[in-house]
DNA sequence: CTTGACCCTGTAGTATGGTACAGGGATTAG
DNA sequence: CTAATCCCTGTACCATACTACAGGGTCAAG
């Protein structure tokens, strides 16, 4: 099981060194054991919980409701029912979220559709597909 | 086709007057005709803009990259190709994030599953199905 | 014809999520 | 053993996306 110094973690997972000090200081990770030096040594499964906040910022979520999605865990002090819920409202999200994207997705294509076509087709702004 | 005020179009979309007002000097929403007053005239489609920024917002998408989507558009000026390209630019952009959104769905209805399974289950952070 | 809610411009302040030093100690390659 | 490179804390600054006045004009109900 590899460790790493912050200066490691950083290259692996493409966030900056400064960011992830400030990750620790929002909460987000961990505070990790530390040499004799005052040195981070971080256990490799952090490398994992970087890139799942990369990927989640990408989707919109702020740092706040990624600290939620990371707290929700089966551990045995929290109710499970406690969990469910949470996971659920998280999962009707998600849902929303896939639910606009596919939208958008679908306005893009017929936009590049009727692009191949060559037609004239005026205005398609994609605002169509999307104004709910 | 009826006309808003700017009060009346934030009652209606969600967003504040000031954010409007924001969007219009960020060239997110074309300056609206006056009345003789000074007073904003909105056509109703500003409407439809407005929730679309909205959405793409919660998808992750700066006003930048959003205002970029909002130009996309087959108009006589631009060559069909230059739109082509940059819509599909935008659709691999959305794929990739419909990809993490279902990898994140994936591991959170996982989560629910073990919960309701009501077995020990241990730790089930959800980065577990997305650290890629 | 006034009074309260609305709108105008302009400027300044805020929250979020970093990013950049300064000043100083630790590590490692040669 | 020393120079380059790393790491430490602490503070200050930055971009994005708003949000909140101040100071003043406009509109519409009674």
């Amino acid at each position: 099981m590899p460790a790493y110094t912050i200066g490691q973690l950083a290259r692996l997972s493409g966030a900056g060194v400064e960011t992830i000090r400030y990750y620790e200081r929002e909460g987000l990770i961990a505070e990790p054991p530390r040499r004799a030096s005052g040195y981070r040594q971080y256990p490799d499964d952090t490398l994992a919980r970087l890139r799942f906040i990369r990927h989640a910022k990408a989707l919109g979520f702020s740092l706040k409701d990624i600290k939620e999605l990371l707290e929700l865990r089966v551990a045995p002090g929290t109710t499970c029912a406690d969990i469910r819920k949470r996971a659920e409202a998280k999962i009707g999200e998600v849902r929303a979220k896939l639910d606009l994207l596919r939208q958008m997705e679908r306005a893009l294509v017929k936009l590049t559709a009727a692009c191949r076509g060559r037609g004239p087709a005026g205005e398609c702004p994609i605002i169509d597909a999307l104004d709910k």
